[in-house]
RNA sequence: UGGGGCGUAGCCAAGUGGUAAGGCAUCGGGUUUUGAUCCCGUGUAUCGCAGGUUCGAAUCCUGCCGCCCCAGCCA
């Protein structure tokens, strides 16, 4: 039972070492930056990486850029950030596809004089219409039998830019009538008049993933070349790839399914029409399931590993539940995090039997669950702000909070008792007088009576202003790619905000370090838009919040 | 209707012929100056369905059903 478990895919690598088919294992993250990274991928680098690490190995960082005009520096940026913020590093293994670009053009034309690649005249829509369909085989075309030397010269000659755009093609022979499309004579070359964001215009024909992935594989002396399942009826290829031009190193494909979240999307394509649509500001929006914008919203880098490993590596598709990553968050964050406290949305109490003017300092522990992280002093005056949600006029039975005539703590501080409830011409509660009990500061031996509910408060006169950005998921159903259209499934409470009032040892809180509101959930202070003037923090995650849940459940029954 | 892949509890997931691990969620209960944390307990899973082989099948065989992927000069 303590025996570890491997998935497949680190079973088959564990079996190659032993068997001593391989002495080093070497695996490579190759994104496209043509976007940011996102949770999907996040499995992909713990896993890539992972290996690398546990086996002793190397892993590659590799950017596939063979789509120019697609591909952005900003976006090879922004990766590199995220796999290091991950907690990854490639060391001196940093490279793109496009290193390769002289040796993937030999050995295109090694492909060409061996027979089995040639130049097509024919356009991209011919080429289609000759493609056949699922069920019926293609047809050949017509420049499939051109001589070596003549597909040497039309290949050259494209190399040479004197075709335009479109009006060539290098493909690889294999099978006009294998029932895998990806036989049926993929595209090797294409011709793309346009500049390379690394090679500039050294070039104007650029390589197909299919062939440039493999032998960057081969090139880099990959062991494992694992990625995902869209990818399974691409293996032949690859295998054909490797059997026509016998690099030094084979390099095996795996494929594993990839990690879906329930409430997300994780299409590049779908993210990159959310920022343009202005539903969300950015990449690094803290809505958004990118690596940066889980940063932004406080995420840390062990909580996502974590959610990654408890996902695990197969074949089946999954739909993973928000609560699992929600719930890494809350663990990794429940241990490290202080507590402290902020009102959301405030309602005025006034504590008519307390000293007008006076202030005393109250001790608030730092961590309930570690004394060693000590306490800070909060300010405690005649007028706080508590929770609008704390008080109800009309209670149900087990509502512990405060209500006409009834008590509560004070965290860290008084048990008071509601005494007065004030309101405006319409009727909505503005202020509440209360009464405090001397007896019962906290921390004090006379503290020991009880009562059922503790709330949160800040002192007025010492309150701190903050914007607060509530966050919540982006969509309204588990798998939005299931809609029509998912604009017509955003959930539109996906950020509130409101404007909070804060304890003021919140002011001097260090850049990205996560705290807990207490009762309300873990803030952290957005990177992007946070002043010590004007503070903006934003909602990680809820706390577990077991009274919605009885409310929720109240509602149903009812 | 061609090819490839996948089907074990609400969500993940072990298990590879000997009578169904674990995590998350759920539901009880205990502790608690966070309705948090923590602790304890809690699951009739007809192992997609139907046959077959076997003393014995989630595991082997046959047939069927369901879901996902493939017809970019994208990756």
């Amino acid at each position: 039972m303590t025996e570890t478990t491997r998935d497949f895919i680190r079973q088959i690598i564990h079996d190659d070492l032993l068997s001593g088919k391989h002495e080093q294992i070497v695996t490579r993250f190759p994104p496209e930056p043509n976007g940011y990274l996102h949770v999907g991928h996040v499995m992909s680098i713990c896993l890539n990486f992972g290996v690398g690490q546990e086996t002793n190995g190397k892993t590659f960082l590799r950017f596939d850029d063979t789509n120019p005009g697609k591909e952005r520096e900003e976006y090879v940026r922004a990766i590199e950030r995220d796999v290091h913020w991950l907690g990854f590093d490639w060391g001196d293994r940093l490279t793109h596809a496009s290193d390769y670009f002289d040796r993937l053009y030999e050995s295109a034309e090694k492909l060409i004089e061996n027979g089995v690649a040639y130049v097509d005249d024919l356009s991209a829509d011919e080429i289609r219409a000759h493609r056949g369909t699922l069920t019926e085989p293609g047809t050949n075309s017509p420049y499939r039998e051109r001589s070596v030397d003549e597909n040497m010269n039309m290949f050259r000659r494209m190399r040479a830019g004197e075709f335009a755009d479109g009006t060539h093609l290098l493909r690889a022979k294999i099978d006009m009538a294998s029932p895998n499309m990806n036989l049926r004579d993929p595209a090797l070359y294409r011709i793309r008049h346009i500049d390379h964001q690394r090679t500039g215009d050294k070039w104007c024909i650029y390589p197909m993933y299919d062939f440039a992935h493999t032998l960057s594989d081969a090139f880099e002396g990959t062991t494992h070349s694992l990625c995902t399942l869209e990818f399974e009826d691409h293996r032949p290829l690859y295998e054909w790839f490797l059997d026509q031009l016998q690099p030094e190193n084979r390099p095996r494909q795996i494929e594993f399914s990839r990690l879906n979240l329930a409430y997300t999307i994780t299409s590049k394509r779908q993210l990159n029409n959310l920022i343009e649509k202005s539903v969300v500001t950015g990449w690094d929006d803290p809505r958004m399931p990118t690596i940066a914008g889980m940063r932004r919203r406080g995420y840390s880098a062990a909580a996502l590993r974590e959610f990654v490993k408890r996902g695990g590596v197969t074949k089946k598709d999954k739909l993973i539940e928000m609560g699992v990553l929600e719930n890494c968050v809350r663990e990794q964050l429940g241990d490290s995090a202080e507590r402290r406290m902020a009102v959301l949305r405030p309602l005025k109490v006034v504590l008519t039997n307390y000293p007008e003017g006076q202030v005393e300092m109250m001790a608030g522990h730092n961590h309930p669950n570690r004394p060693e992280l000590g306490t800070r002093e909060v300010p405690f005056s005649r007028e706080l702000w508590i929770e609008q949600d704390d008080f109800l006029e009309e209670a149900p039975r087990k509502f512990f909070r405060l209500k006409p005539g009834g008590e509560v703590r004070l965290r860290s501080g008084y048990i008071i008792r509601c005494d007065d409830v004030i309101k405006n011409d319409a009727g909505e509660v503005v202020e509440l007088h209360c009464s405090y009990d001397p007896d019962t500061r906290s921390g004090t031996g006379s503290s020991d009576r009880k009562v059922k509910g503790t709330i949160h408060w800040v002192s007025a006169a010492h309150s701190v202003p903050a914007k607060v950005r509530l966050y919540d998921r982006l969509f309204t159903i588990p798998d939005p790619t299931t809609a029509d259209d998912v604009m017509d499934v955003l959930n539109p409470e996906s950020l509130q905000t409101v404007q909070a009032m804060l304890e003021p040892s919140l002011k001097n809180l260090a850049d990205g370090e996560a705290v807990q509101f207490e009762r309300l959930g873990y803030f952290c202070t957005d990177s992007e838009e946070h002043t010590s003037e004007a503070p903006v923090f934003n909602r990680i995650v809820t706390l577990r919040d077991s009274w919605a849940k009885l409310e929720r459940q109240a509602m149903q029954q009812s």
